[in-house]
DNA sequence: CTATTTGTTGATAATCATTTTCCTTAAAAA
DNA sequence: TTTTTAAGGAAAATGATTATCAACAAATAG
């Protein structure tokens, strides 16, 4: 099975748990997330939605990625200059490295990650939970003038 | 000489190299920035402005902590569900651990991250030039329950 | 010291992503 | 099929931030 089928049942699973219901714009909201191998925009999502279901509104794709970030079936990565972007597969923190010039997102790995947390527990007292890990610059592509 | 006025020199300096005019409601706005141990918000900003100028605008602390920001004397850290805060301090990026509780914010040393930084852009081809790294736990003083 | 120039202030309107409202529609259970 | 009630759609509201513009004042020249 594909990922991004066992994503959508996933998701799908994860709704019927919490009595949502299973409307048409939600399957298609979830397969945008499920297939999007980038980080979506809300205004992208719509976009996709859209093709299939053209009445659908802004504001039933706001509506539902709320729903899937509180069920921790999708991770928010909110930017106070620009637009929310949405990661349906890795629904969990992980670091994001961003071109600021395209906004491609992506996902690398940091190996020290683990290390690096237990190191700052040990030096600040703190009990760490969560993150937020943006590295900015500039992608390949974008050096290349493309 | 302490350190809350070797900064308003510093911030003066680059004001004044840059052509910006050295008004009083620029200064009580530095002062406000030097003085404090936290990291304040525009808001917060302007209350403590106006207590020696009552007239002073929302839109001018706006202002000016955008040329403060752009002459890489003000660290603005933006929150998509929150006003941004600023650190006129430490005017470059750095990591942060933030208590979930208390919303305290301390700035730990992590050693390894020039080396992380590198390794990120042989892994990802990108140009890394800015970092937000916040990591979000529990302080100790909120684990004992103070 | 006074006049002139031009950046700054303060009040207000505009912006823009996101949220809320409210009425209509339709999913799911009886 | 009927009933209940959550979800969708359209539009208005929200709230932090930015832009606008007339009045003002800092810097500079005379």
């Amino acid at each position: 099975m594909p990922d991004p089928e066992i994503r959508m049942r996933k998701m799908v699973e994860a709704l019927r748990e919490n009595q949502y219901r299973i409307t048409p714009q939600r399957l298609a909201i979830l397969n945008v997330l499920a297939e999007s191998k980038g980080h979506p925009s809300v205004e992208s999502i719509h976009e996709q939605v859209k093709t299939r279901f053209p009445t659908t509104s802004l504001a039933t794709i706001y509506k539902n990625v709320a729903v899937l970030r509180d069920l921790d079936q999708l991770l928010e990565l909110g930017f106070s200059d620009d637009s929310n972007r949405y990661d349906g597969n890795k629904p969990y923190d992980h670091p994001h490295v961003v071109c600021t010039v395209c906004r491609k997102i992506l996902d690398p790995d940091i190996s020290a990650l683990e290390d690096m947390t237990q190191e700052l527990m040990r030096e600040t007292g703190f009990t760490i939970t969560r993150h937020r890990l943006d590295f900015f610059g500039v992608c390949p592509d974008c050096q290349a003038g493309k």
